[in-house]
RNA sequence: GCGAGCGUAGUUCAAUGGCAGAACAUCAGCUUCCCAAGCUGAACAUGCGGGUUCGAUUCCCGUCGCUCGCUCCA
């Protein structure tokens, strides 16, 4: 299909230039993930990095952690996780639409007085739908946890689930972190990392996928203080998103009905960022969440360890209550790529004009940030240039490319985001000079060898 | 999981029941080469499995994947 959206034209360019493949292609792939190119892993890992910065080490309130993808059992009876996602659904012979069977009988015995909705036989339920009579399938449980056992024996009792969320990590390690870290409230924990959901429909590209990576924030705060910090945190991830280069004018937030709330939910507002998918024009990047103290609390009663916090200077104790911003690691890789697509103009070398593509990515966020071009191969600028780089590479991801037309290598190094082009020339050998080139700008300028690093560390920064 | 559509080089497109082509991209060589330049050459494709057939990329079946819808929501 050709490309027609935006999206389309980045989901183009990351396979071709290797930022994203599909997951375990030359068998015909998997469905439920994609994999991370040379490109698209420095990209992802300094998005990480970033989003580490603002949340934890650029912070005094906020620690870090790294639990673990497989929990106890039980964690997940406790979250709601296997009671909630683990309804039984039916679908119509006829429209094939699909329905929770417990809210047909609910629906069927509300309307005839049926006392226990549990009885109803469904062959007595016309289909909301479609009106067709009786003609169900056998309700079947869909969960949404990926299963694993442990042990050797595909047993029962060795049952586990991968983690749909890293969440819950956070909640089983409160005391631990409070006791050693020795934080009070307000004060977050967060983490990075894999989580498993076992969706219907993966699709838009990596927008929805089985296996995913999540930026987590679970910040405790006393109750009663729970509704300005929930503002606060909303404003704090906008603003990170903007910072980092995306236009306001593709974000907004996105209040969650009060009847369609998670089951651990008082607030949720979404930021959203406008991907114009085929069907829907915005997409979930980032739920922020008034958790309350529901976490808290089931896993003090289901585990028999009490979770509440005592503060000490008012004599007090209570159960926190959390605030989490939920961001989607591959979700925002996508927005940074989508955002940062632009074609430009730019003159070439016949006097014409020629399309530019370029990636208008934040340096920090680009996974290249300089790169090395002697302007020819046949004569002794090589040596000069690779020397150039070798030192570059001690600060910066460094890219060194002598093949072709120096036009060409621009323009690959455009398309991939790169800042900075530095041009070894035959000048070079005589003035000890070399030619920065800016991505965006295309503007040049001469640079003594000598003082290559301190131009770019004051233009690189927190990179 | 169900329904509908679709699978040809890296990309965008051709063609065919009988040797599968092009453009751009890629790689190598030549060129004192600063914005996809030029010349020469090279590598690269019918998703996978089965069936029908002398012969299948083409027809049939299955499977895997993609897109759209139901649904999921980081």
């Amino acid at each position: 299909m050709p490309p027609t959206t935006k999206v389309d034209h980045v989901i183009s360019l990351c396979k071709r230039r290797g930022f994203v493949f599909p997951c375990g292609e030359i068998y015909g792939g998997t469905r439920a993930a994609w994999d991370y190119g040379p490109f698209g892993v420095e990209l992802k890992e300094n998005i990480k990095r970033q989003w580490w910065k603002s949340m934890v080490t650029g912070r005094d309130d906020v620690v870090g952690l790294d639990s673990s993808i497989i929990l106890p059992r039980e964690t997940w009876v406790a979250s709601g996780h296997v009671g909630v996602f683990s309804d039984p659904l039916t679908e119509c012979m006829s429209c094939h639409r699909r329905f929770r069977a417990d809210h047909l009988q609910e629906g069927y015995a509300a309307k005839k007085g049926v006392e226990d909705p549990d009885t109803v036989d469904l062959a007595l339920v016309n289909c909301p739908n479609c009106g067709n009579k009786g003609q169900w399938t056998e309700p079947r449980d869909f969960n949404m946890m990926l299963k694993t056992y442990l042990g050797v024996l595909e047993e029962e009792s060795g049952l586990h689930y991968l983690r749909p969320e890293t969440a819950q990590g956070i909640f089983i390690n409160f005391a631990n972190v409070v006791q050693t870290s020795r934080k009070k409230p307000p004060f977050g924990i967060a983490q990075t990392g894999k989580s498993f959901r076992n969706e219907i429909t993966p699709g838009n590209f990596i927008f929805r996928t089985r296996e995913f990576e999540q930026m987590e924030m679970e910040f405790f705060v006393k109750p009663g203080e729970d509704e300005q910090w929930h503002q606060y945190w909303i404003d704090e991830r906008m603003s990170w998103y903007t910072d980092l280069g995306i236009d306001p004018e593709n974000l907004r937030l996105f209040e969650h009905p009060q009847e369609k709330l998670s089951h651990y939910s008082k607030r949720t507002v979404d930021i959203e960022y406008r991907f114009e998918f085929a069907g829907n024009e915005w997409g979930e990047l980032e739920g922020v969440a008034n958790r309350t103290d529901f976490d808290l609390t089931t896993h003090s009663e289901h585990s028999g360890t009490d979770l509440s916090y005592f503060d000490q200077a008012n004599n007090e104790r209570y159960v926190p209550y959390v605030i989490e911003p939920a961001a989607g690691l591959s979700r925002s890789l996508m927005t940074f790529l989508v955002d940062a697509y632009t074609e430009d103009e730019a003159p070439n070398a016949k006097g014409g004009v020629d399309k530019r593509t370029v990636l208008k990515l934040d340096p920090r966020l680009a996974p290249v940030k300089v790169a090395v071009l002697p302007l020819s191969r046949n004569a002794d600028l090589s040596p000069a240039a690779k020397d150039l780089a070798a030192r570059l590479r001690q600060h910066w991801n460094v890219d060194f490319d002598d093949a072709q037309a120096i036009g060409r290598r621009y323009r690959r190094q455009d398309e991939i985001g790169t800042p900075f082009c530095i041009t070894v020339d035959f000048d070079t050998l005589e003035d000890q000079a070399v030619t920065v080139r800016e991505r965006d700008t295309m503007a040049q300028e001469r640079v003594a060898l000598d003082q290559v690093e301190a131009y770019l560390a004051t233009r690189l920064i927190g990179c």
